[in-house]
RNA sequence: CGGGGAGUCGCACAGUCCGGUAGUGCACGAGCUUUGGGUGCUCGUCGUCGCGGGUUCAAAUCCCGCCUCCCCGACCA
């Protein structure tokens, strides 16, 4: 492609809304361009590699099995009214009607539409197993769109959903997907971790997210450094094994309880401070609703409650921390003065919490806390994992891994669903024996357009992108300097030859000054450079400079005449080098 | 939904308090200049000042109402 009548809007200025690394950047550098909150024009520079990243999904997903079809966008209310759904996914679900007034949306997700293909067609155990797959626009009205591509409220997603006889079957196919998941960001070229998440509202058991590390990610994960075990925190599990020495090293303290007075101070820094003890001897109390029950959980002063596990705990889809209000009714005391001892309701105390020799905690009495309190001797309660695992706990996967937090955006999520849907739609098959059952389901997503962004995130430095080769718009940046005819002749010559190995390139052959064209070539962030001027091709070569070289003069000279042949092998080795 | 902020040329912003010819930089067009890291100079084009109403001789500016967007939080298959 020559740069001249190509359409690569770059600028020098972001749009002021642009906070993060990858929106800047993807507008401008011409990728992108802002339609209207969470909705983008793929200029052709993204749009090229958009389907660089859905040619890999789709390669991958193929190569699995899976096979794809395209399902509507545009869907009747009458799918999602089956399930539930129209009214559970609230807001979200971007609702419109017809000339009738009939209701319709625009699908977030297409487990409904699939099980119903599903419950059509697949009849029998012979049928099975099935995997279908789209890439396909979704539309979730977003509370906060933010980040461009990140989080946008119309976006394009691979989503595949897998069909067996029974639960063996669902686990081998998910075990499929797991693989095929493993190439796909293999070939990107990304850093990530699978970890174990929560399922959420979507339902499901067995469940994986695929988190490309990042440190302006908005998930936070912890993994092991000693073995595989990785996790999102919202699931995560503080190890209790190798417990730090601080805590439960220590005989429990023979002091007798005893009331303190801490006028205004609640928090627990404030108390720590005000009585010289450390955060970790505090016992931090927070009240949940759960349902209609207030529950207290007690963790560490310098643990975090973890709610989704303290939701699971309890056998409740989620808790909500309590209002002021609810825990001045639940105590009698002003928030932070809670406390476990002679608390009147379910307690829920975090292992570590309960290893505490020697606690401080609200009295529920506002301005008094209590002092020497054991677990066990002064207040009881159900003991179970529920603090947020941080850097520094035991891995609970193996002995001595100690875990290290780190911030993910999540770009792949795969989970087995089991018979949530096709159950509640009458998606059967008839098995060897002649027994309708229903099929086992999984379901298995690939955020593509944010795959876009979260790349960047994590291949850029202050000059522009540098993209792995696999999803390149262009695998050569070709610039000439100057209007040098023989310059210009070497160049086409050069361009033709790569164009005829198959090699995509992009040739900058503007009338701009070189300065304008090395910037722009950072900014857009194609691996390889190549730069022919007068000087050069007097010397007989050519200068090639990786993108990810942060020198500038250290450029490769590469004779004129062997170029092509040079330069293709190093495109070839690039897309061939996948790191699994 | 709670808190904060902003809508002025394609982009980034000033002007608003204190009403009086709508500005600057980038970008864009012309010319000269320059030619291996966003060259310098000259000239030029581009505006329903978010929308609707009101006050006034006169509104980007003051008043009333509305809309949209952004940031932090809550939420997030």
């Amino acid at each position: 492609m020559l740069f001249s009548r190509a359409l690569i809007p770059t600028t020098k200025e972001a749009p002021a809304d642009a906070t993060n690394a990858s929106h800047v950047l993807l507008s401008r550098a011409g990728y992108i361009r802002r339609v209207g909150a969470g909705i983008y024009d793929f200029l052709p520079l993204g749009y090229r590699v958009l389907r660089k990243v859905e040619g890999i999904v789709r390669q991958e997903m193929d190569r699995a099995g899976a096979l794809e079809i395209l399902m509507p966008a545009l869907l009747p209310a009458e799918y999602f009214k089956e399930t539930g759904r129209w009214d559970l996914y609230g807001d979200v679900l971007l609702r419109l009607h017809d000339r009738k007034g009939a209701d319709y949306h625009l699908g977030p997700t297409h487990e409904e539409i699939v099980t119903d293909i599903a419950r059509r067609e697949i009849r029998s155990w012979r049928d099975l197993p099935k995997n279908l797959y789209q890439v396909q626009l979704k539309f979730r009205d977003e509370p906060r769109p933010r980040g461009g591509l990140l989080r946008g409220r119309e976006f394009i997603m691979k989503d595949a959903y897998s069909f067996d006889a029974d639960e063996d079957g669902a686990r081998a196919s998910y075990e499929t997907m797991r693989r095929a998941y493993v190439r796909i960001f293999d070939r990107m070229g990304l850093t990530y971790r699978m970890v174990q998440a929560d399922s959420g509202a979507i339902g499901g058991s067995t469940s994986a997210e695929f988190q490309v590390l990042v440190g302006s990610g908005e998930d936070a994960i912890v993994a092991c450094q000693k073995c595989d075990y990785a996790a999102n925190v919202e699931v995560a599990v503080a190890g209790h094994s190798a417990a730090p020495a601080s805590a439960g090293a220590e005989p429990a303290t023979k002091d007798a309880i005893a009331r303190v007075h801490t006028p205004g101070k609640g928090g627990i820094e404030d108390v720590a401070g005000f009585l010289g003890a450390s955060k970790g001897a505090m016992l931090k109390s927070l009240l949940f609703l759960a349902g209609d029950a207030v529950v207290m959980a007690v963790v560490r002063g310098d643990h975090e409650v973890n709610p989704v596990r303290l939701a699971r705990t309890l056998g409740v889809d989620e808790v909500f921390l309590a209002s002021e209000a609810d825990v001045e009714k639940a105590t009698g005391a002003k928030v932070g003065f809670a406390g476990p001892v002679a608390f009147k309701g379910k307690v829920v105390v975090d292992r570590a919490a309960s290893l505490v020799a020697s606690g401080i905690t609200g009295a529920n009495e506002t301005d008094w806390h209590l002092k020497n309190v054991v677990y066990g001797r002064d207040y009881l309660g159900d003991i179970e994992d529920v603090r947020q695992a941080t850097t520094g706990d035991a891995c609970p996967n193996c002995d001595g891994g100690t875990l290290v937090s780190y911030r993910g955006i999540e770009a792949g999520h795969i989970f087995i669903l089991g018979t949530k849907y096709s159950a509640t739609m009458g998606a059967t098959f008839v098995d060897e024996k002649q027994q309708q059952r229903a099929l086992v389901m999984g379901c298995y997503g690939i955020g593509v357009s944010r795959l876009v962004a979260t790349t960047i995130e994590q291949h850029h430095d202050d000059d522009g992108i540098r993209w792995p080769m696999s999803v390149a718009p262009y695998h050569i940046h070709l610039v000439t300097l100057g209007k040098d005819e023989a310059v210009i002749a070497a160049a086409r010559s050069l361009y033709e030859k790569l164009g005829h190995a198959g090699v995509e390139v992009l040739w900058d052959d503007r009338d701009e000054r070189p300065g304008v064209k090395f910037k722009d070539a950072d900014l857009i962030g194609i691996p390889l450079r190549v730069t022919l001027g007068a000087k050069g091709l007097a010397a007989g070569s050519i200068e090639c400079k990786a993108r990810l070289e942060p020198d500038p003069k250290k450029a490769e000279l590469i004779p004129i005449a062997e170029a092509a042949a040079v330069l293709a092998a190093k495109v070839e080795v690039a897309l061939g080098a996948r790191p699994g």
